[in-house]
DNA sequence: ATTTTCTACTTGGTATTGCAAAGTAGTATG
DNA sequence: CATACTACTTTGCAATACCAAGTAGAAAAT
């Protein structure tokens, strides 16, 4: 029931993701992920996650300081962290396979949840 | 990275929508959960969510004998649990949607996605 | 000059939830 | 009587999102 379990685990994995984009900082990381549709992701749900990944090798990080503001730290993927989104990803579909199997059995509610997809970068239809 | 954090949540939604489809027992649900792909599951998983969705009122629950072995507990779906599932449905889907935007960004990949809606109900080609 | 505002990261505590492990029990089969 | 299968319970642990508060630098406003 509770919306904020579903994010379980996929937000480490959304956040690996933006960062083997290309290297960035927390503070547009959390921009970012707003933009994206996670509006009420507040910083202390943020840098633990960003702690971790460093902690598990996943991502490297450096000290520099802004231009405007306190010290950055800017965060970049490894090889093993790149390994690591591959194998989040594979698992993500796998789950969302076997959840769609039972969530979604009726033939509507399933072109529901092709639009999610076809839509994809953008809202626009 | 951890496999079990992607679930938290799912599983809740998708026993609740197994006992939509029809009254039922813990042990067949297990069973049936197992069939569709969630193999590694146990019982001490299983059974808190069941006593928590009898607690928030989205099923109710009788007991009665087994033809084999102890008594059973037997759920069936509410009124308040229909409009539950009916949230989280929304809230899966709309989560998805965002975690799909960031994770899945050039073409191959969403075709892939795709796949995985489009096989739906079986496995088969 | 002081206050406010924006940027930027840290820390501590709480609640939820999946999961492993062990236990309790009833029935049937050998 | 022992074993196996069914069926539910309880306890404790670990991971993680989230709230709240704190620390700090730099620029803009009063």
């Amino acid at each position: 029931m509770d919306e904020s379990q579903l994010l379980k685990g996929i937000l480490e994995g959304c956040v690996l993701c933006i960062i083997a984009k290309g290297e960035t900082y927390g503070y547009e990381i959390l921009s970012q992920l707003e933009k994206e549709g996670f509006e009420d992701l507040g910083e202390g749900t943020l840098y633990p996650i960003l702690t971790r990944l460093d902690k598990k090798g996943f991502v490297l990080c450096r000290k520099a300081k802004s231009p405007l503001g306190p010290i950055r730290k800017y965060y970049s993927i490894t090889e093993s962290g790149k390994d690591n989104l591959e194998r989040f990803k594979e698992a993500y579909i796998q789950i969302m396979r076997k959840a769609n199997k039972i969530l979604f059995t009726d033939g509507i509610q399933l072109e529901a949840m092709k639009e999610v997809l076809i839509e994809g970068g953008d809202g626009r239809c």
